[in-house]
RNA sequence: GGGAGGUUGCCCGAGUGGUUAAAGGGGGCGGAUUGUAAAUCCGCUGACUAUGUCUACAUAGGUUCGAAUCCUAUACCUCCCA
């Protein structure tokens, strides 16, 4: 476990403080004991993405360095709507969806930290102290110290008004919650660090001001960079969509796979700022890319720290199998269970048993109807020119028909083109 | 209101009566190579019940043995003059 000393050079060497109220009076308040930090995660889905990893892990940082770490799922602020970062007014969600996100997020946090003993980590819902407020009390305990000059002059209003995009009133008072938020766990928790990503910025500041007007509280706001490419590209988008933390949504082969395409220019930055990778294998694991990029050591060993920790030993595991499966040789006698784990991603189809019957399936047939040609020309095409595979076997006559004895289990066939598009067939 | 030019496949763009399913490029898709990278090279890129048939060059008609190419009308776009 780190000390309190080490912490903010531990964070500094990682990369993950790019701004800071008050470095050196945060780091005095650090050194004279056990402090509590809580960040604010917003129910905008039923689970969080990559990006997400980003504060989870400075709440685990905190967690191992002796602090006590709070999450605050954002119960009240959800039905807001954080406008940071959005250029334009976001749809409101329903409450129902709101309270099954709120739910999800909380479970995933939940992995994060230690939530045993004295300093065990703290889950809570700002829903819990918002909701008790009438409008007019918020107006003359909060509103009140809010001057509308700095309000005014935040960068996300002027570039909303100044593109005419405009901004209800609803998002332009979000950030009252948010620094409410903060104050209220400063008296009733002595929660007196604020963190988030960089987006956070203005939220937390006001946060601070907040505290320092309605009872001369003195609070900390500490952000970490976003998680970026080293084009400048927000991390965590695949063509299909974001890499989620639920393996409902991303399965953990696919999110082992998105970490171990990581670019040799991104894999470093994600180790520092994603893993718990000390200082001396980080050298060892940047030596090593430098020398031998194909190997990509540090991808694997990103990618496997990810897994780890996101899906446990077992999601990992499963994720080498499925990688082994894929990138190996044939797909053959497996069970649907397996192929279903494997292929958790892959689109799939379901046919009529029937067609394999008979003379059986043309594979023309079959390709349209997984989805992998758009027409049957298309599909020859694709079989000529050497594209198809039939369970990780290249198809080469046109002709082929299918029968019971092609599928790769039960009741499954297991169809590819080109390098990594799998779509299955299921024959019910 | 008058005049000139334009509208081609997913996109850009050549083609002005006869192998034109339409040059070339981009994009996309495959293959080889590779590190599940980048770069490179090669192939494919209208549809179908497929060695043939059908549909396509803004839309609708017409001339012709034969039209993206010529004629007429319509729509849209660009420019010039008032």
């Amino acid at each position: 476990m780190t000390t309190t000393t080490d912490l903010i050079s531990d964070l500094r060497w990682r990369g993950l403080i790019h701004q800071c109220t008050d470095e050196s009076g945060l780091q005095k308040l650090l050194g004279e004991g056990p402090q509590r930090i809580y960040i604010g995660f917003d129910p905008t889905a039923t689970s969080l993405h990559v990006g997400g990893l980003m504060q989870l892990m400075m709440l685990r940082r905190f967690q191992r360095a002796g602090h006590q770490p709070i999450a605050l799922v954002g119960g009240a602020t959800g039905m807001i709507g954080d406008p940071s970062g959005k250029s334009e007014e976001r749809k409101l969600l329903s409450v129902e969806d709101l309270q099954r996100n709120v739910a999800g997020i909380a479970s995933q946090v939940e992995r994060f930290l230690d939530f045993d003993g004295d300093r065990g980590a703290l889950l809570i819902n700002n829903f819990d102290w918002m909701q008790k407020f009438s409008y007019l009390e918020f107006l003359r305990d909060v509103g009140k110290n809010f001057p509308i000059g700095p309000m005014l002059g935040r960068d996300l209003v002027r570039s909303r008004l100044e593109n005419e995009v405009g901004l209800s009133y609803t998002e332009f008072s979000y950030v009252l919650l948010q620094a409410y938020d903060f104050v209220h766990l400063a008296k009733t928790y002595g929660c007196r660090i604020q963190g988030g990503g960089s987006d956070q910025w203005g939220n937390i500041t006001a946060g601070i001001d907040l505290g320092r007007r309605m009872g001369g509280l003195q609070l900390f706001g500490l952000t970490a960079p976003l998680l970026t490419t080293s084009d400048g590209r927000k991390m965590g988008k695949t063509e299909s969509g974001a890499v989620w933390l639920d393996p409902e949504r991303t399965s953990p082969y696919a999110f082992y796979q998105y970490w171990l395409r990581v670019e040799d220019a991104d894999v470093m930055r994600c180790i520092a700022y994603l893993t718990e990778i000390d200082r001396e294998e980080y050298e060892s694991l940047q030596q090593q890319t430098q020398a031998d990029p194909g190997k990509r050591v540090a991808q694997k060993r990103l990618a496997a720290w990810m897994t780890e920790l996101v899906h446990g030993s077992a999601g990992l595991a499963a994720a080498n199998h499925a990688s082994e499966i894929l990138f190996g040789g044939e797909i053959d006698r497996l069970s649907d269970r397996q192929l279903s784990e494997i292929f958790a991603d892959v689109p799939s189809n379901e046919c009529s048993r029937e067609l394999l019957s008979g003379e059986g399936l043309w594979i023309v047939d079959a390709l349209r109807q997984a989805g992998l040609s758009s027409s049957s020309g298309e599909a020859r095409r694709a079989i000529n020119e050497g594209g198809i595979y039939l369970n990780n076997r290249r198809v080469s006559d046109f002709n082929r028909k299918l029968t019971a004895d092609d599928l790769a289990s039960e009741t499954v066939l297991v169809l590819r083109k080109g390098k990594r598009n799998y779509a299955l067939l299921r024959f019910v």
